[in-house]
DNA sequence: CTGAAAGCGCTTACAG
DNA sequence: CTGAAAGCGCTTACAG
């Protein structure tokens, strides 16, 4: 909250030196800018602007003629500069709470995917939905970079305060989220309702009847859906989740394995555990082990995500895949407007069933 | 490489449209510019850029006037304005290439922390160290946005190349790798020999004699001080590292199941398998149970890094922990200046040994 | 210690 | 279809 007090300050102490060699661009001539390649090309910089904006307004000649003159000088206009006539800069923002290291780099790697090429830049954002500040901090973050969008996964996406202030403060935003929470132009949904329901099919086809189900936690709005898609799924097939079966979870490895060891103390013991995600069914897998259980044969373990941890224990979970990079390149194109390229495949944001070894018909009794 | 064409061509196409809101800065008056602090101070703006960069040529009175109007009004510069009169912005970039989503994330936090306060903000530069373009990548990034500085992790930090061209173009950057590559003031060390010194250590005390180790990527400079600092400790010890019993690995839990399966067919067999990471220790994890062996009953395995893997697997891992969150947050006030702002643990980026399930006596024979 | 002028590299009205 | 002027919000010389 203080005046930003840089570094800098040696600049201004140094009005009386003379030494300064100007930050040192060394090592090459200086970048050309619109005044160059406008003389260059004979024009004035503001027919340039036109065509770096691909302006309709200029002659199909002179703008062939200054594409010509950019692409010999390899000009690129600058952006800091272009932001401040703009009032904008060219800077998207990645607003986000989400714990899970995995999830967090793929939607990373998903948003530059969106924007390579583009001169887009993208700037994280970790907060805290709980701090005291945090709505201040996130108007002063988007604010003061005069950021050009800002993407929002869950949980913060399901936060309306943020959306009502980024509204507030005229600032684009794409929500992901796992239900429809907003105008389609603000959305991308995630459809964690399928995939639970995915699993819920498997798990019935492979005979289970008595089934333990960990949610993750609940200011999630993913832990709802995932059980809601779970339920909806075992009534499908003639099965009811029973509420005793049903334990609070926290996302976590941790929680996994107490919520796992609560249902596997009870009777009759379920054959088949769903936990909300990996890291928990990690830790279901934990306590079976304790339990001196075998998977599959003695119990049924299965998780969402199919992160990594999916494949790293053993056996390899049974899982939903969920296409996280995906889903973040796509939210990133539709928020600079670069969306459409190509004819995309509408399910590509839709979670899927993979199945492993941890996974099978409940023991024969 | 082509011309950034964006979606703000719509503010070019509006040139007879007379509708638009200016971007829609509704919801509050305009912020304060510097012109708006001057008027109300009544002093000249230079001399409120005086006090915003710290220059010890105001008057004292002048100085708390000016900031006192600063904090009534909330104002802060405009790092886009600033930086262009600058020539040079208030973002600086972290490229990388490490596949751990772990330690990118730790490393993230650690650089956001150190920035946190500053008015500098964290852009995020995933790159692929053997494309062909690579190093007109980082140029091109780093001129363009016209950084203040770059934080190089492994294996980035390892590559003459970028260091090379970063001083050329006169940008400022922290390497931070094993060991001293680069001048002091560019670089954070992390001392992985240290920690892999304390692991052979530690399988020397508790009695091993044939041990096993799995190296990392060869084209990451840590594999090799790992095992360097390993194999001094065991020479330390009275032991020798059997070269027939150093295996290539490769970072990933898939070649630490290869690996781990190679040296259980050995025979003698190790009874201690030590792996460059926790990735691959977990990887030895599961090539022991389809051996049939017990950990640590009948094999010590040990991994280096204590992510969060070493404590999701059975059981939970022996293992180096190494602190990427602090030594990023190091790293970040070293290149923007803001060291030194409280004495330091001059140790606190030195990795330590964490004892947990997985290591133990070798099997009396 | 303080200020008026010029400039950073772009874009927005306004004209033609 | 194209351009000259003014401006985005700061800082750098240059004066005093």
């Amino acid at each position: 909250m203080t005046l930003s007090k840089t570094p800098l300050t040696a600049a201004d102490n140094a009005e009386s030196d003379t030494d300064r060699e100007g930050g040192g661009l060394e090592g090459g001539r200086k970048r050309a800018t619109i005044n160059d390649i406008a003389r260059l090309a004979g024009v004035s910089k503001k027919t340039v602007s036109r065509v770096i904006n691909q302006s309709p307004f200029v002659r199909d000649e002179t703008r062939e003629r200054i594409e010509a003159v950019i692409a010999e000088w390899g000009y690129a206009p600058d952006p800091q500069a272009r932001g401040l006539a703009f009032r904008r800069s060219f800077l998207i923002g990645m607003i986000y709470d989400n714990p899970n290291p995995q999830y967090v780099v793929n939607m990373q790697l998903g948003l530059l995917d969106g924007i390579r090429g583009s001169g887009f830049e993208l700037v994280v954002h970790p907060c805290d939905r709980s701090s005291p500040t945090f709505l201040l901090d996130v108007r002063t973050f988007v604010e003061r970079q005069k950021l050009f969008g800002v993407v929002l996964p869950p949980s913060v996406s399901e936060d309306e305060r943020v959306a009502k202030l980024l509204r507030e403060i005229g600032c684009e935003y794409i929500r992901i989220a796992s239900v429809e929470l907003d105008k389609p132009e603000h959305m991308i949904v995630g459809h964690d309702r399928l995939g639970s329901a995915a699993m819920g099919a498997h798990l019935v086809e492979l005979g289970h009847k008595k089934i333990g189900f960990i949610t993750g936690l609940p200011s999630f709005r993913s832990s709802h859906e995932r059980r809601g898609g779970f339920e909806d799924a075992l009534i499908e097939g003639g099965l009811k989740l029973d509420p005793d079966y049903v334990v609070q979870g926290a996302y976590t490895f941790e929680s996994g394995l107490a919520c796992g060891e609560a249902l596997l103390a009870m009777t009759p013991r379920p054959t088949a555990i769903f936990a909300g995600n990996d890291e928990m069914a990690a830790g279901v897998l934990q306590a079976a082990r304790r339990a001196g259980l075998q998977v599959p044969a003695d119990l049924t373990v299965v998780g969402f995500d199919d992160f990594q941890i999916a494949q790293a224990v053993w056996p390899p979970l049974t899982t939903i895949h969920i296409p996280t990079r995906e889903v973040g390149r796509i939210a990133a194109e539709k928020l600079i407007g670069a969306a459409a390229r190509e004819k995309r495949d509408p399910n590509s944001t839709i979670p899927y069933l993979v199945v492993r070894e941890s996974s099978g018909p409940p023991p024969s009794v």
